[in-house]
DNA sequence: AACAAGACCTGCATGC
DNA sequence: TGCATGCAGGTCTTGT
């Protein structure tokens, strides 16, 4: 599921069931996710206060009361999810939370690439997870003359580049493409040798389309909804993302000629892009 | 050092 | 109907 906007939705969709609760019964119902929980999981966090939940790039950061934080990535099909009263934890309900208030809270999770881990609260930013994460974007240091200097030396395709969580955080495969269609410019351009106008376009439109992303409750392909249920719907404002051979929505190319948007694939992964916009 | 490819896992759409 | 194939919002490791 997530990128930033679905993590961000979630995190303020957790926010209001978990600031100020305590966590009074947790349980796992198998092992491990990605990686084994650590030893003594559930037991640390049972009885613990929320004091607030932060995000760092696809990372939530459920801030405790004993100095701990849980740290919490969705993965690919990852979810948080209130259950009803009287529904029971489904197949693939890995991990149940359960605060004073009587809420449940299950992190759902099919293929299983998402993590639960425990940090000390101090430490955090020497985590392996998370030192190595480069700026968020919607700080207001991610200006154009930081983006250039981020891409400065990278001769790795910008598409690429925008993915890599340790130049820029939480940008995945549907934003990179979204974003580099709003700045037009191509994917395949090599990162270093964007001119400083361009940087300034696609730090921009970066910021536009994570922003209206977030405010559209993110995206809601498959696997991503906010706790309460509620689908995201940014879905309908790709412009190209899975939407090849489709009308580039800022051209006004003739379709049948251009053939419209294409889909190529750049370090594995899909990339949605129109040739005539995006130069 | 930089990049591509494979691995991890399940579910779904497609095509035969 | 069943079965095979390919693809999916993300990391992480291995190999060139």
């Amino acid at each position: 599921m997530p990128e930033l906007p679905e993590v961000e939705t979630v995190r303020l969709g957790l926010l209001p069931a978990l600031k100020g609760r305590k966590l009074v019964r947790v349980t796992l119902r198998r092992k491990d996710l990605r990686k084994p929980f650590p030893a003594g999981f559930a037991q640390k966090l049972t009885g613990a206060g929320v004091l607030g939940i932060a995000r760092r790039a696809k990372y939530l950061l459920i801030r405790l009361d004993n100095d701990l934080t849980l740290l919490t990535h969705l993965g690919m099909s990852g979810r948080m999810r209130f259950l009803e009263a009287k529904e029971t934890p489904g197949p693939h309900d890995h991990v149940l939370l359960e605060t004073d208030k009587g809420l449940r809270i299950v992190f759902c999770d099919p293929r299983r690439f998402g993590l639960m881990t425990l940090l000390a609260t101090k430490k955090e930013a020497d985590h392996p997870l998370l030192r190595d994460i480069g700026p968020e974007p919607l700080d207001a240091a991610f200006t154009g003359k930081a983006l250039a200097n981020i891409l400065a030396g990278r001769k790795t395709a910008i598409k690429t580049a925008l993915m890599d969580q340790r130049l820029i955080a939480g940008i995945g495969n549907i934003y990179a493409s979204e974003a580099l269609f709003r700045a037009k410019i191509s994917p395949l351009r090599p990162a270093h040798r964007l001119t400083g106008p361009e940087t300034s376009r696609l730090a921009s439109a970066i910021r536009l389309v994570l922003k209206a992303a977030i405010k559209a409750g993110g995206s809601s392909l498959k696997d991503h909804a906010r706790p309460d249920g509620k689908m995201g719907y940014f879905q309908h404002s790709f412009a190209v993302y899975d939407r090849s051979g489709q009308a580039c929505p800022g051209c006004s190319c003739d379709l049948s000629r251009t053939g419209g948007i294409q889909r190529i694939v750049q370090g594995g992964r899909a990339t949605f892009y129109c040739p005539h916009a995006q130069r």
